[in-house]
DNA sequence: CGTCGATTTTACCAGACGGTCAAGAACAGG
DNA sequence: CCTGTTCTTGACCGTCTGGTAAAATCGACG
């Protein structure tokens, strides 16, 4: 962890050139006014230069606000546009809310995808807690994010939860269950120890200001002295003795 | 855990009869209009029970919707009150809600307080994790007021923060690095342990609906057996071998 | 039972906010 | 350099929201 440099770009931005738009509903009833940005499945540079700068204007202004605090003003202003040009590149706030979610869903998963079932059960769980907290460091927004959405009941990512979400912890969990049958872990339940470590972890994120607060000077190493507790907890916590 | 019956109401509520007001600026400058209620220093009864229903009212939509998703129409509904009688009580929207923080503040608080350096520290540490964990499940509404209040930045409770909350912090940390000193706990950072402490269990409240979402049909008994999970890790993680 | 303060309501306002429109500016391809 | 398309903007609109004014109603107490 105290090793590792800083680096903030690129999640999961760069996946295929015609993603993360807000394009939802856009090839369907006609009649609607379709001359919105993109409607030729072929985007031009300014399309992705711009679509780019709301998305991450918008992650700016909806991780600190909440989405009913954010202003459709507030994220162009923050994109450096006018808002009736945000509006060409999107329909509308809440589409922008959703197309951050949407792809913040799968990097928000990958750190656990990435359990192997056949490493060593010491060595996979103590690096995942080193990726989640590395992502509580460098993506704190992303995180906040996806509180405040989970915060307000997850009315867009509800189905998510259920689904996508569910589904890679109820694998995991069967992982850890084997791990456990093979006396490798002491007997816990699995789920509560997932529950466990994105709220530790995730709180250095979406807590920071509390974090600063009580640790003040001293709180400049708090990731990696975050990183060195955590691990030692979750380890001899749940290590057979 | 499992077997204390359900209770929500009181928590800070009894207090004193003339608490819980907006009342910062009341009997100040002169000139403003100051025929709101309660100018003289006795409340009536209906001051009283209206004050608490707003509260009330405010605590539900303010912990679901967030400051400035909340409006006042939503809590006056919910108060079955209209909205002007309701203005009439308190001078505006952002009194309400520091009114409930001013009062949330110190029950938030009463459970690490209650930490005692004389008890033995197996001991004190199980029931600081299960007073938390149950506060989480009567009082989800507060946590996530402060949650919310919190990852907004604090702008209202910032000073508090680094004030009182710093102050317990420091002095249980104390408390536990002398435990650490004679030897009947482990060597960890105790100001990451609280933070571990709290992130966990409050999860329970915020995450409310991942939670729920995660265990399906088998959430029922989440509280017990989270209660169990975090109580067996944190001690075996933490006592020494 | 009348009176005066406490309480409640109806009507209203100014500003913020999400979103639209139509016209102008910039640009790519020929 | 012309032209059709893409991009950008200033002006505007209906609704929501925090808050106010003033009149009407209630209720305790002499």
């Amino acid at each position: 962890m105290a090793d590792c440099p800083r680096r903030r770009q690129r999640l999961a931005q760069d996946r295929s050139p015609d993603d993360a738009q807000g394009d939802a509903r856009l090839a369907e009833g006609g009649s609607r006014r379709a001359p919105r940005a993109a409607r030729t499945s072929k985007r031009t540079r300014i399309q992705r230069e711009n679509a780019e700068r709301i998305m991450d204007a918008a992650l700016e202004v909806f991780s600190r606000e909440g989405f009913r605090g954010a202003t459709i003003d507030q994220i162009a202003d923050a994109a450096e546009m006018s808002k009736p040009n945000l509006l060409y590149y999107f329909p509308g706030k809440e589409e922008i809310y959703r197309a951050l979610l949407d792809r913040l869903l799968e990097t928000w998963l990958a750190p656990l995808r990435e359990m192997d079932a056949g490493g060593e059960p010491r060595h996979e769980i103590r690096d995942y807690i080193r990726r989640k907290l590395e992502m509580a460091r460098d993506y704190p927004r992303e995180s906040r994010l996806f509180a405040g959405e989970i915060m307000r009941g997850a009315p867009l990512l509800g189905e998510a939860l259920k689904g996508p979400l569910k589904d890679l912890v109820d694998e995991k969990a069967a992982v850890i269950e084997g791990w456990i049958r093979q006396g490798r872990l002491a007997r816990h339940d699995p789920r509560h120890l997932i529950f466990a470590i994105w709220a530790t972890t995730q709180h250095y994120a979406d807590f920071d200001v509390q974090v600063r607060a009580v640790l003040g000077d001293e709180g400049e190493g708090r990731f990696s002295d975050a990183a060195r507790f955590l691990e030692r907890v979750f380890l001899d916590g749940l290590l057979p003795r």
